[in-house]
DNA sequence: TGTACATCAGTGAACGCGCGTTCACTGATGTAC
DNA sequence: TGTACATCAGTGAACGCGCGTTCACTGATGTAC
């Protein structure tokens, strides 16, 4: 069997981010140790080093499967919708659904940080983008006037101003909110912005 | 002298406060030592535990202060200023300049978690509510109609929103901006808000 | 004011724990003939 | 197919470092008489 020893590789890899995706959905960032992966997927502590270069690209991996399971949720929001204003409803409802269901996997999203100060690398920040472009189109309907340059940063501050409000309910912080007034208040608050964005 | 040694510990306790925001404002929470502090600050290792319950209580402190001086400045910023209109805008400015002044002093006001995932005292949580009054109050003339409850919704998901784009901005995450365009779109985009809250 | 004693603030060496990463080793897999 | 050898994946004990917190001690300050 020729691919055998590819095929363990890939399958402990595929274990090991079972192992990381499941401790960070319970248990956050905080806390997550190399040990309890390695225990629960089943493997010695110095393989993640082998299929990882370290802890850093373990939890990117995982990141990165959030965000792609995330990017999905928001691409199918909106692919039977026409409407720009109903688009973006419906991306916020669904960005605040995800957040709500997958709360420590989506919170990792934006606590990592990378050691020693590195920067995210290339093919994450273009998963990243691939987001943003999806909350583009229906903007460059509200405000066709923008140029390129200025519809990236608009796209950046809706999207900033609906996570935002989306992070800060969920964490509870200033005033705790239940999950139907914090619904209720997204969609009021996204048609605010819509309906300003129509009046420029 | 009857109060020396109380003079003594204030002494103690100003030059840790000092020492600590220092450093937070040089290097972040991020590589916060005790050591480093209390070298700072010119005293022995122990001290920081006479002063201080624990290093929680000094970076609470610290943000404290840092979270009054952003009271304060977003108080000044309307206090000549009747339109909610304007006052908003000076109060986003003023947000801005504040954090672009106070980088990682303002992002400890974030980032930080309690160890042990104990919550935020009431006494700091007070003083988050005393920045928030300040927002409520133009909110509350431009849409009268909000019940209090409401009001106090609406008043934090303008906040998230604010905050948001900047946070995003000055991050550099998704894409990098320079502080000029930063300003602008800032600007533009709580006339957006405006609008939408002025139609509703 | 002076003296003897009690108190307690400040100290820093040591504790204790956590935890990412390495590396010499073992044995399974792949290869050559 | 069988045999001998080479390779290299997986292992986990050990390394190395970091760092918050404690506590027995010292000497300055406060108190009683």
């Amino acid at each position: 069997m020729v691919g055998k020893r590819q095929a363990v590789r890939e399958d402990l890899t595929e274990r090991l981010l079972d192992a990381a995706r499941t401790r960070i959905r319970d248990n956050g960032l905080t806390g997550l140790r190399t040990r309890d992966i390695t225990n629960d997927a089943g493997c010695g502590l110095g393989t993640i080093y082998k299929c990882f270069s370290d802890l850093d690209d373990l939890i990117l991996r995982v990141n990165s499967q959030t965000l792609c399971a995330l990017t999905q949720k928001i691409e199918r929001a909106i692919q039977s919708l026409d409407d720009p204003h109903h688009q973006l409803q419906a991306m916020a409802a669904a960005y605040l659904n995800f957040a709500m269901k997958n709360g420590k996997l989506w919170a990792a999203l934006f606590d990592h940080r990378m050691s020693a100060g590195e920067a995210l690398p290339d093919w994450h920040l273009a998963e990243h983008q691939t987001l943003l472009d999806f909350i583009a189109s229906p903007l460059s309907q509200l405000q066709p006037s923008l140029d390129d340059d200025a519809l990236q940063l608009r796209t950046r501050s809706v999207f900033a101003a609906v996570h935002g409000l989306i992070a800060t309910g969920l964490e509870g912080r200033f005033i705790s909110v239940s999950k139907k007034a914090l619904r209720a208040e997204l969609t009021a608050f996204v048609d605010v912005i819509v309906a300003g964005l129509e009046q420029a």
